[in-house]
DNA sequence: TATTTCTACGAAAACGGTTTCGATAGTTTC
DNA sequence: GAAACTATCGAAACCGTTTTCGTAGAAATA
């Protein structure tokens, strides 16, 4: 009811181009910066959109134009804990700026997914960030999409397709370089589901680091599920069998929490008896764990940040970087590996 | 390059028009379902859409039709463990049909929120979600919108907004009631910080249910952080100055970790000596604990579904079911309450 | 001065739909 | 058999932009 606010009819172009005096075809030329048009009327016209605080109308646009200003972010699983770093770093890159991001949640099911690439292509959005669930690979939206597409953190099986994923290699090697590096030599090693893609390749970066270390992994890995419980079962059966390990890498903060259970229960000291690490950085786990936990951060805003930047370039066709990006990750330090002070 | 798939120019109406031998005209009545159309006629433009794979232009809808079969969802800041459920909610009502949800996270942040607003209102949304990351009453974005709004979780300050938000009274309340059930009569409350509104209700809830069953709370209730640092801490004391509490009631599931950690500690079997209730029903933590945690379950995912459908019913002019709604929640019952078997 | 070249601008055709309204043909009514 | 309806359809305006292309006038050239 009140006048003010953004009530009413929105001024449009020919508003505008009322108001200063020319047609609307000029208007339009002036506010996107054409070049013929001259200076002074440019200025009246400028001048008139901002009194008018004119805003044009993204679906008009979009339809002669084939530029919607729009992309599309196509989640495999929300509930999982990696994708909000990813969906957080992906939307405020678009931010502030000119474009807006449609969300669509697949729940892990292809049929969904297929309905909402459908949607998504049928409003034309300018550009598709994928983001799956798990570092492991997963099935291209195929090469006859009309709009970029980029993968994050779950790359594509098709080669030709752009992802952007974690080293989960580095990740395993940095962690066990870190270890080493605070004087313990014999480590073993407690993961997640073996089947995962970032269980193996963790487990080849931790073996490269104990190999240039000329050192070995003691025991076998032990993998099954990325749980507390696990964390806890295995790290007892690991003292018993190998009760002088003097450091644990685990494949995830929860598996490391439950490494520090059971630790605390079979009275050893962490870090003095045991340094243990972990991976994901999870805040919660990590930060409220007794000692805190270093941990292995995967830079996932940032992930997400440079998939939306890859979609930008391809949209403006500085489609330079094809191909897939193995993201650097980042050592955290904290009490399990080191004692304070 | 190959030309199967969704490449190549996208059909349009006049498309089917011309293989239904009909005017655009007639086209758009017969797909649209208006009545003066023969039943032939439509039938064989049906068909020619179908056979075409046709699918409208929602920019060109939208341009004529003020509806542009999109909602924004503006979130406070993603980062909230309660945010995720929600979005999903939402998300996945307005799902396989029609309309397409704008993310945009204003991360905790006044201007960029208005910011997002403005670009939702020049995308023409049907309709605006505001999920705040806290049940805390938020400044309402003003009355001089165009499109239904619906408040969820955080409810706005305005009384004549629409708000959907969690029944965190009920919550405190069945927390207690449950721990009564269980034959507790010594009943102490951790709950995090007090500036939260959330805090509060539930230590009404709390009283509420103490007072109906004749019950005082052990001490005052201890309110601090939301931390598993802070259930330690505020167990160690509880346990010390009163060493014959039977239960205690904790106001998120971290705390209540925490919690569990002091009591093992100190002695004390959960939940045989003591036992112990959460909140929030968070999995990771709820179910990896020694022993799995009862809690409440605040059914946020239903909350962003119910969310999205008032505004649908909003947007469909049923405006019925204007003000406030406060839905309930759920009890979880697990092992920090009962012993198992 | 007459011609050519620029420069700055606007008329009009898209873009892909929806909607109003008039036209046509077939039916009914008197 | 003419008038009045009714049912079905299409021409055209419109939504708010962008873009092409034509043109008037000024400036440069002959």
């Amino acid at each position: 009811m009140s006048s003010s606010g953004t009530a009413g009819r929105a001024t449009t172009l020919s508003d505008v181009a009322r108001r200063a005096d020319v047609s609307i075809a000029t208007a339009s030329k002036a506010l996107n910066g054409r070049f013929d048009v001259a200076p002074a009327t440019r200025q009246r016209i400028l001048a008139a959109a901002a009194e008018l605080d004119f805003s044009p109308n993204p679906m008009a646009k979009g339809l002669s134009a084939d530029r919607s200003g729009t992309v599309g972010i196509l989640t495999g699983d929300l509930e999982g804990r990696f994708m909000i770093p990813i969906l957080m770093g992906a939307e405020n890159a678009f931010g502030t700026g000119r474009v807006n991001a449609f969300l669509c949640d697949a729940r892990g099911d292809q049929i969904r997914e297929q309905h909402h690439l459908k949607a998504l292509l049928v409003r034309h959005v300018d550009g598709i960030i994928v983001v799956g669930p798990s570092t492991n690979p997963r099935p291209s939206l195929g090469q006859d999409i009309p709009v970029p597409v980029v993968y994050a953190y779950a790359p594509s099986e098709d080669p030709r397709d752009t992802s952007l994923t974690s080293d989960e290699v580095m990740g395993g090697r940095i962690q066990v370089e870190h270890l080493i590096a605070c004087g313990r030599t014999r480590i073993a090693h407690i993961s997640g589901d073996p089947t995962f893609a970032a269980t193996q390749n963790r487990v080849q970066g931790i073996r490269q680091a104990l190999d240039a270390a000329g050192l070995e992994l003691v025991g076998p890995p032990l993998l099954s599920q990325w749980s507390e419980a696990w964390g806890r079962d295995a790290a007892a059966m690991l003292l018993e069998r190998h009760p002088d390990i003097d450091a644990i890498a685990c494949a995830s903060d929860q598996i490391a929490r439950g490494v520090l259970d059971t630790a605390r229960d079979m009275g050893r000291r962490v870090p003095e008896d045991i340094a243990v690490i972990g991976y994901d950085n999870w805040d919660v786990l990590a930060l409220n764990s007794r000692p805190q936990l270093s941990t292995i951060d995967a830079n996932l805003e940032e992930l997400g940040r440079l998939a939306a930047h890859q979609v930008f370039d391809a949209m403006d066709g500085t489609d330079t970087s094809a191909g897939s990006k193995n993201l650097p990750v980042r050592l955290v330090i904290r009490g399990s590996t080191i004692a304070s002070r």
